[in-house]
DNA sequence: TGACAACCTGTAGCTGCTACAGAGTCAAGT
DNA sequence: ACTTGACTCTGTAGCAGCTACAGGTTGTCA
């Protein structure tokens, strides 16, 4: 397999692929002649193991570690469920933040109807307001990704 | 007003008022002869304004344009509406996202209620036929931050 | 033989800061 | 007058997790 074919199987930008060796969650694989990358089936299976877990919102640090107990077969697990605890704690901790959030800025959505001018928005002239009293609810400790796209 | 007191009166580091100066959030303030900044009032409600905005999750690029309309007064508001709607969409589809999420990590738990050898973890071997098989919950299109704090 | 796809390395960019290094400024104390 | 120390300045690099080049090589097919 080459790093096309990989790409298409893993629906994995190749980039990414080539990111994720440089990072060591994948190891180097063999080179033909002309230097091009070859995988093997084992390849595709860890890189399809990395890509589930980013889709659960895991760290490349949280794979990392789960890739190491997954080499190391005869280790207590004790540490994956802890991981995993620990990461079911952020994502339930970012619901209830974003939940908080979606009630202000519905109730900030409220004090304008309609298209207005500008300086009797009620959106503006309640985000001006509000600036000047409360803070606004915590963004400290998470790991889960804004609310945008990069 | 000095940084340091613009920075204390809102809560704000340093660095990152001079990094609002240099994105075009905030104007550049006036100096002393020593060349040291100077700010007054309006400086410091405009970067409580935009540290509101962003405790609502909005991105730099939503702020911006909430500050043009802000400095606008005559124009229409519609905008600011329409810009309000969807960033409450963005943040419903993310809940959403993590709510699916999280069951999926609840039942991967599940699988796994003690510590054992790696090679008999439930987790471990769960994600590794769900890698096979499904996809997990689409990442595509948000902007909210991800469950890890940076 | 020549066109074209697919690959290579290396570097820069994205968001929204944060953290330096190395220099200058200023007020208080001696 | 001099020194200490707190504050400020500019500029650059780093964080996550990619993504997107540029500029070059290799492989394939007609």
């Amino acid at each position: 397999m080459k790093i096309g074919d990989l790409s298409a199987a893993s629906t994995t930008p190749i980039e990414t692929i080539r990111f994720y060796e440089r990072e060591g969650l994948l190891p180097a694989p063999g080179r033909t002649q002309g230097n091009f990358r070859v995988y093997e089936a084992p390849h595709l299976e860890r890189l399809q193991f990395i890509r589930y877990c980013r889709g659960l919102d895991m760290s490349l640090d949280e794979v990392r570690v789960l890739l190491r107990f997954r080499d190391a077969p005869g280790e207590d697990c004790g540490d994956v469920n802890s991981l995993l605890d620990e990461h079911i704690g952020h994502v339930s901790k970012r619901i209830k933040e974003l939940r908080a959030l979606e009630q202000q800025l519905k109730e900030l959505r409220q004090r304008c109807g309609d298209a207005r001018r500008t300086d009797q928005c009620g959106i503006l002239s309640g985000l001006a307001e509000a600036s000047q009293e409360k803070t606004p609810a915590d963004q400290s400790a998470s790991h889960l990704r804004s609310v945008h796209k990069h």
